[in-house]
DNA sequence: TGATTACTTAGCCATATGGCTAAGCTTGAT
DNA sequence: ATCAAGCTTAGCCATATGGCTAAGTAATCA
């Protein structure tokens, strides 16, 4: 499996704003429209919708205009690659408590005899 | 439960550049001391150590110094802060979903009558 | 004691980030 | 045809980030 550092890099550092992910959290309960969310936030309309092109950018929302408003949604499935790699960690830390497991137990059974 | 918002931050501005990823990948197969890690990377030391001091500020690894030498290991539950934050969202997201399925079922069962 | 190793600190530089205001530009309502 | 709503673009600003080199310090080795 490839790395997708790049879209890693994105997400990660999309995550790593509060303003963000409040976004993220309003989205995950379902869409919305740009002015909806704006109303939430004490921020001029253009810094909130650069969040919104830095999320839209790293893939973890969608969204698209009909007339003079555009709807928001969370894009299904984006923190997959983030959840994965913190798994992988997770399985490589563990993999390694194993180890270091079967190292101690080997210890003590060469003492016993 | 208290949003631990700035934790959030730096945990994932510091999971958002590659160099420390990757330190954090060799961290997860057990300790290393900064020349160790620095063998495998093409940069100079002193930036370097600057992700190190990012890694550790974000609560992510600890160092030790003794001697001369500095060994790093990663965090136990470091990732926590991290994985609960996007279990919630999951959580927030499957809730819609589920709702949404409700909503689509009483739609057809008022049909039928 | 003197040299070498293993960092550490200081300072510089370019680019990115996150905020703002002011001025557009469509679209929808009157 | 005009006006208001809902963004969008452009440009400015301060701070943060990520890289470098050069010089400093502390610990070990010969």
């Amino acid at each position: 499996m490839a790395k997708l550092d790049p879209a890693l890099d994105l997400a990660f550092a999309a995550l790593s704003d509060p303003t963000r992910r409040r976004i993220l959290e309003r989205l995950a309960r379902g869409p919305a429209t740009v002015s909806e969310m704006h109303a939430a936030h004490d921020m001029s309309l253009p810094s909130f919708t650069a969040h919104l092109k830095k999320l839209e950018g790293a893939g973890l929302i969608t969204s698209e205009k009909t007339g003079r408003v555009r709807s928001c949604a969370l894009s299904p499935g984006a923190f997959a690659p983030v959840q994965d790699w913190l798994a992988e960690q997770r399985a490589l830390w563990q993999g390694r408590l194993d180890r270091f497991d079967t190292y101690v137990t080997q210890l003590s059974e060469e003492r016993k005899p």
